[in-house]
DNA sequence: CGGATATCAGGGGTACTGAAATTC
DNA sequence: CGAATTTCAGTATCCCTGATATCC
């Protein structure tokens, strides 16, 4: 989280403008601004009776089809564990089917009903405003550039 | 531990492969960064024993000088609840003296003990090499870009 | 009285680990 | 047999809320 920032390790410290070592580093800012979008991601989600990840998985089923527990959690970035829990959700909701894999029992294939396309939607739209609200003070080309970056440190 | 994920993850396509409506979401993308950045610094952490909210409250005391929990705080981000757990661990490992304070008994003057001081450069030097890791596909001038928009965000 | 501080108890979301059962 | 998948149980950290006691 709090991690100070090459360029000023790379630098001669000088008096003047010691930053400390906490404030404006690149690690700090990443965590606060997650928090941040976090807080409204809640928000938004609580505002629809959905989660963050209820999102992720469907537009992951969507992007790339129906697939095994563990194959959309590596898609998406979720734990195997909170696999079972999230499924277990959208399931009961019918957003989801899971079932067995005739190929391979040990598989489950997870698939996007129609009314979870429909929630993805819906929970896109949701999700929208917040990206708005977070990314506010930025212009448009600037909004590219930080996704280009953010994009580039997870490759 | 994260080296071994990141490799399991090489073979299945993930979501900066194809266009998407995860990774468009830069509060998605920031979410990703921050938990990257959380697991190198939770690594670098363990092998000194420390904690990131240690080094956050001991750079912030050193910044400032000796202030109240709710102060410290304020400073650094960190919850009036888990300030209070933190200022128990580093006061029994005498890295801070938590002292009431005569001119005003509801507070606790939290103050830094010359142990406290060598813990910090102690926990910074273990992070030193965290930032690169995490900003590694980055150049210098993209890493000031990504802070000025990050501190855009932040204001 | 209101306001601020510290403390205490607890919840919820996220990330992760270990292990068992089943199946390939 | 080993390896992969799912499932279950549990841990840990972080962020937050409510409530209480104390003190200004």
């Amino acid at each position: 989280m709090f991690v100070g920032s090459a360029n000023e390790l790379a630098r001669l410290p000088r008096m003047e403008d010691a930053p400390g070592r906490l404030r404006g580093k690149p690690s700090w800012l990443i965590s606060k601004v997650s928090v941040q979008a976090h807080r409204l991601i809640i928000d938004a989600m609580t505002a629809v009776q959905g989660r963050a990840y209820h999102f992720a998985i469907l537009a992951t089923l969507e992007e790339f089809g129906p697939a095994s527990q563990v194959t959309i959690g590596q898609r998406c970035g979720i734990d195997r564990s909170d696999m079972h829990a999230m499924v277990n959700e959208l399931a009961e909701q019918h957003l989801v089917v899971r079932a067995p894999d005739p190929s391979d029992r040990r598989r489950n294939v997870i698939t996007m009903t129609a009314a979870g396309k429909r929630r993805l939607d819906e929970l896109e739209t949701a999700l929208g405003g917040v990206q708005n609200d977070l990314l506010r003070p930025l212009s448009g080309t600037e909004r590219d550039q930080l996704t280009g970056l953010l994009t580039r440190i997870l490759s």
